[in-house]
DNA sequence: CTAAACTTTGACACTGATGTCAATGTCAAG
DNA sequence: CTTGACATTGACATCAGTGTCAAAGTTTAG
């Protein structure tokens, strides 16, 4: 698929897509005629790295993160010690970050709860599904 | 107290301090010198800041919140339907935020605890008591 | 064949969050 | 009184993430 296609199915614009490229998050292949080509897996991935992006981590760090998950994946465990120290203090960012907004979520919850909104939530919830 | 030690005590620089009230989310009362004048539940309140604004939510945002929480505490249910509305859907991106970075958060737990370095981890636990 | 829609690269612009610097004022210690 | 630390405001700088536009090639529809 190209690129329009893709950002479309993840909610993002082309631009946006092409920048995660240029910061090394996404290596799409290419067609003979130069365009851009991706897969199934390319609209997940980018679906995640907007997700990351907008909770706040940097795309260096998201850089990290999806390689790590990467090599995960091939049971390639490619991680000395530095390393493992800076993921570690990225663990304790994001878990601040977590505790933050789940305590912002609560709060919104419990007000739109407690005030005549409460058919927002349910309505909320019904066109979730 | 004043500036520096309100910062240093949340962790964060005067400068981002002067900025969160030029966003209308501090109002430090002045002394008679002109200098800023803060007390113990402003350092909980610029942490909290900080916290949601690395999270990724806007200072403008974050401003609602924050005036949600103080509507709260006193009992005032300010909320017309419209701000409501506006709530719940905060209330979905906070929630995609969470689970971006709690998956994330469990990706490099269970990378340092596979590797060899869960040592790693138990010095962080350790480390916070 | 032509027009519309999409792609490419590259440049320029903007916003939001911060750092930094400058000029000036205040205050506490020597 | 002087010096040093810290405060004030305001301007300018930077960085990341995006939008937008331009010029050019490609593909698809009519």
């Amino acid at each position: 698929m190209k690129i329009g296609e893709l950002a479309s199915r993840a909610g993002v614009s082309p631009r946006l897509v092409r920048y995660y490229e240029a910061q090394s998050l996404l290596a799409p292949t290419r067609q003979a005629n130069g365009y851009r080509s991706y897969d199934e897996r390319h609209v997940e991935r980018v679906r995640r790295i907007a997700g990351l992006v907008q909770s706040g981590l940097t795309t260096r760090l998201v850089k990290e993160l999806l390689d790590l998950e990467d090599a995960a994946a091939e049971q390639r465990p490619s991680c000395p010690r530095t390393v493992a120290d800076m993921l570690a203090h990225e663990l304790d960012g994001i878990e601040e970050r977590i505790a933050c907004l789940t305590r912002s979520r609560d709060t919104i919850r419990d007000y739109l709860a407690r005030t005549e909104h409460a058919a927002v939530l349910s309505e909320r919830a019904a066109a979730r599904g």
